[in-house]
DNA sequence: ATAATTTTGACCAGCGCTGTCATCGTTGCT
DNA sequence: AGCAACGATGACAGCGCTGGTCAAAATTAT
């Protein structure tokens, strides 16, 4: 039932040492030594007792994850990934839900750190977008992974896991000009949130290139909550002239819009089209669904914490990890958005 | 920065093994010696070592939170509460979300124990509502805690949160009679869980103690969704007699009765009150704000996470462990409920 | 063939704590 | 007072692994 480095070594006809060699991807093991130990682990299951490594060695063998997100089905799609690749890796996670505008917040990270000698962090919206914690946590020498909005990897900076937001919203944009709007409106989120700002530029992009000008009394400044749409929505449908589609930053929001526009007796899609960001259960719940850009969640997770991972590893060459993946939300067309002209016509839903 | 067990028993006067007695709540530790070490743990805010712990000791220190909930709030909620018991206690937090339907799940709790070699484990609906997997967990006489719908302990069973969803929805339903609905519906949640059937009962007392009869085609089968909220309220509309309220097993259901009435264009609360169960963020953020029930789901997993904790506390009398927590969630009224006869009179709105 | 180099193993200490058992101090009793 | 009996405390080994050092063995280069 429990298998020890002992008897990995001697099913391996190798030494303790040899196995541990092997365990902590240390340089000089020769292939075929390697290859013998990795079969003889494989063959009884060998699992290290993670509670002797984190004790014996410097280094720890769990990762944190931090959290402040209003955002339940956020945070709980990201745990799953990361759960995933630490299970993989044989780290262990720890969740730490706290508050990101407490004073204290830098010290905090920093004792969490200490305290539970962690062997790196994976940092999400709004923590990946504090300078004094990246700050922090470079002077203290732990790798961190964050997980941020952005189109193009910026060289130098190797800890990132991109969301491409400004494409995604692009395209949000142009299906509603491929419908026939020219007068769309855009629901802003936190202001304090980079994603906000890069799907607005999206947003504008798209518009630009179509040849058709930006309304600046079509971008509503708010923040990422269902109340901020319905206020948002109430503003724009006041409007001596109302847009025909709305597109707002994320799906709260856009539910909010689409309950006030009941409200004011708008039908949607007929009357007003509306499109939502990041295809939460929320996005699925409004009645008519909503037409949003998937953003995969717990993919994205696991990749980051695998950036981690690669990282963390003793003997990796931390100066040749380059790569940044790069995740493109993707378009998911419902039942809230229709071409302009009030009549239905064709089939543009997709079953959720 | 980091502090020993050494450092403790150096500032108390004693062994270090006595400070490890103390730690371990073991008997045998004359009162002023308890007091002097307790003194000295506070002092330099002692935080004993989870890896040595679990690598000197049979035991560990580490318990497992299982789940399998559509609903992320709720998940959330109780990690928090079960991190805040956890931290306290010096005890690590095992989270595990997996398939509750899956054929293997058995195996797949087992393995989890012994391969993470835990100390406890939380049960929340559904798990905590499979008797296999208590037979299971009882065969490897690893010790749990259940979180179960409940109004009266039962005796015998000791490892039980109970949460009194009879008294709690008798409450809620005492409201609506009060504001003089007669006609009250009822939607109900999934069948399999035990919340929905105690909700229902404290439903029909109420009403019975009211002198009022229950109304069949008042009772609304369904699951916990948005949609089956949706479907109801229309079932319940096309009714030749509308009841005048409303209460539905939990918010979202609520949330979907509301938005479908809505698109029937009644007005709520005028002309329809509803209910809701759970105080979930959900019934902020419809309009009107839901009247509902408030169950305190941090509190209740703090509260298990101890109940467990003692268990598994090395010198605990088990047998002499008989308390089982009852929580009722209590009634908050919001704006989604007001008195029979469609004027608004009166306040009886509560900020959220 | 020999030297230079790489790979491996033997050995030890120690991470921070708990389990065992011996010792010490206290009480109760004759 | 004196001795047993017991409760409280401490000394010590060891959990499974890593990190270091050094030497032996195996490989490669010359």
């Amino acid at each position: 039932m429990k298998v020890t480095i002992n008897d990995v070594a001697k099913q391996a006809g190798v030494s303790i040492k040899t196995v541990s060699r092997v365990m902590n991807n240390e340089p000089s093991v020769r292939k075929d030594t390697f290859d013998k130990v990795m079969a003889a682990i494989n063959e009884l299951h060998y699992q290290p007792n993670a509670a002797a490594r984190n004790l014996a060695s410097t280094r720890s063998y769990s990762i944190g994850y931090i959290y402040d997100n209003p955002n339940a089905y956020y945070i709980i799609d990201m745990q799953k990934g990361l759960l995933d690749s630490c299970k993989k890796h044989g780290y262990e996670l720890l969740i730490h839900p706290t508050n990101a505008k407490s004073p204290g917040i830098v010290d905090e990270v920093k004792e969490l750190v200490t305290k539970s000698r962690l062997a790196g962090l994976i940092l999400t919206p709004p923590f990946s977008e504090m300078p004094h914690i990246a700050e922090a946590l470079e002077d203290m020498k732990v790798d961190f992974v964050r997980i941020v909005s952005g189109s193009t990897p910026s060289p130098g900076v190797h800890n990132c896991v991109l969301i491409d937001d400004f494409t995604a919203a692009f395209k949000i944009t142009n299906h509603l000009l491929e419908l026939g709007h020219t007068d769309i409106a855009f629901l802003c989120g936190d202001e304090e949130h980079s994603s906000s700002g890069e799907r607005l530029a999206g947003f504008k992009a798209a518009l630009t290139k179509h040849g058709l000008t930006v309304n600046p009394k079509y971008i509503v400044p708010g923040h990422y909550s269902f109340e901020s749409g319905v206020e948002g929505a109430k503003k724009l449908m006041a409007l001596p002239k109302r847009p025909s589609a709305v597109f707002a930053c994320n799906d709260e929001i856009a539910a909010g819009a689409l309950f006030s526009a009941r409200l004011m007796n708008i039908r949607i899609p007929d009357e007003l089209s509306i499109a939502g960001f990041e295809n939460s259960p929320f996005s699925r719940q409004t009645w008519p669904p909503l037409t949003t850009a998937h953003q995969p969640n717990s993919t994205i997770a696991s990749q980051a914490a695998e950036l981690l991972f690669k990282h963390t590893r003793p003997n990796a060459n931390k100066a040749q990890i380059q790569a940044q993946p790069v995740f493109i939300p993707e378009l998911l067309v419902r039942e809230s958005t229709s071409p302009l002209g009030g009549e239905q016509r064709g089939d543009q839903s997709a079953k959720p």
